[in-house]
DNA sequence: CCTTCATTTAACCAACCAGTTAAGCGTATT
DNA sequence: AATACGCTTAACTGGTTGGTTAAATGAAGG
């Protein structure tokens, strides 16, 4: 999994496409390992394996009820992986857009000469 | 790398924390390998691998200059990742969203009976 | 109680990953 | 031309992964 923190558990969890499959499945309601299983061409100790790896990354809960387990979509971890790619990629784009901010903010000075100026850049 | 289509290659390369290390490098400025290793406490082959398994999930782009070679932040495949995410991330809020309006809406046809009621909660 | 159904664990395999050191390659620098 | 520098490739190692089949667990039902 290369790290053991948990943004790491997450996108490698993310990294398998049968797993995206069972993430996608599960977004629209929760499901047993044997309903998972049927659109896989996979079998199902390999299902069980998957859901074993999206709980270690605390993608899905897992609740039983008799003799069946369903398992339920959390948002949290994916919120926090999509924030972590957000933050960097905005950094990014914020140095497509500095041009831009360089011309508003000029603008802005040349405007403010009988008021007070806002600065339009925005750490973070 | 589990897939070996986009998607898995690029949450595959997140999921190596040297890696997201030399992405938020990268987020700064354009980098050498040599500048990228510096910081980190792991051999040049090491970087030069890591970057190797950037460059082929498309996240960087390299150039050589003399002696140097750059590597250089790409947003693309990062923008693709997030919306991923973001995708079944908002199906599942959805569904929480549906709850407790539906839950809200039984309160608040309990509480009608004489006076409106307002929600109280208020998705993020 | 014995069976059946849903799921997990065990044992095994082939492939991959991240790190190392040592050698190779291509481009300055002297 | 020879040396030094930046980086990559090769060869090896130990640990992990994703799949398999077969056996074990655990709750439900005859």
């Amino acid at each position: 999994m290369a790290g053991t923190d948990q943004l790491s558990a997450v996108f490698s969890a993310l990294s398998d496409p049968t797993r995206r499959a069972i993430i996608a499945e599960l977004a629209d309601r929760d499901a047993t390992v044997t309903e998972l299983t049927a659109p896989l061409s996979i079998s199902m100790p390999a299902v069980s394996r998957h859901l074993k790896v999206l709980e270690r990354a605390a993608l899905i809960s897992r609740s039983r009820s008799g003799k069946w387990r369903a398992s339920h979509l959390e948002s949290a971890p994916l919120r926090e992986a999509a924030d972590w790619i957000e933050r960097y990629r905005r950094l990014w784009d914020a140095s497509l857009t500095r041009l831009d901010a360089h011309l508003a903010a000029v603008q802005a000075a040349d405007r403010a000469t009988d008021r007070t100026a806002d600065d339009p850049r925005d750490p973070e």
